[in-house]
DNA sequence: ATTTTACTTTCCAACTGAGAAAGACAGCGG
DNA sequence: CCGCTGTCTTTCTCAGTTGGAAAGTAAAAT
């Protein structure tokens, strides 16, 4: 028998299933603000994004704002279509019977 | 700042969410149909159930029935509970913003 | 007594995810 | 021009998870 359900492992991790969805409310968003909603480590959420960056996902934007670095992260639309198939799984595994 | 994310990762992870969610439509499954649906090998199954087990989010009813063994699994109402708390989670994540 | 059915447990190999620490790099202050 | 600071990025390392195969267990059928 087939897998029935797919889930993408790359929005599924808690963490990063966090990241997409605010990101896919907020259109985009600064790397700290991030960093401190989704409550990780500098380095952890640098990989995060960079694992949805290298899957497509997201869109890195870095901008030299009033001196300082800025990087703003947003959903790329491959991102988010991605994340709107993961939560239509997801709803098909968990409303089932509902 | 502290975690907002409280996603349970006995229930989190996908075979398990999986299970998870058919127990708790269908009340109780048999060990075969389960593995049938969830697709994995019979050690597989027989793990995470094992670990719903040791959290006392499921428990099993061993039947010999019609001479052969049956292995029952269903939710109790603790795992019931974590379960629909995890949906609630997962929902206040994803939905956000819909 | 041996085989079969139905799991369970052990063994192992692959993969993930986390933080700390070290790096990289641009702009500022002196 | 140089080192310092802010803002990430990369490396290192480690602990925990997941999965299948194979071996183990127990009861029932032959």
């Amino acid at each position: 028998m087939n897998k029935i359900v797919r889930l993408d492992p790359l929005i599924h991790a808690p963490n990063r299933l966090q990241i997409c969805a605010l990101l896919n409310q907020m259109e985009r968003m600064e790397f700290q603000a991030l960093r401190d909603i989704v409550d990780v480590s500098d380095s952890v959420l640098s990989k995060h994004i960079k694992q949805l960056d290298d899957a497509g996902y997201v869109r890195l934007i870095k901008k030299a704002e009033g001196g300082r670095q800025r990087t703003w992260v947003a959903l790329t639309s491959s991102g988010r279509k991605a994340f709107k198939t993961h939560v239509k799984e997801l709803k098909k595994i968990v409303d089932l019977g509902n």
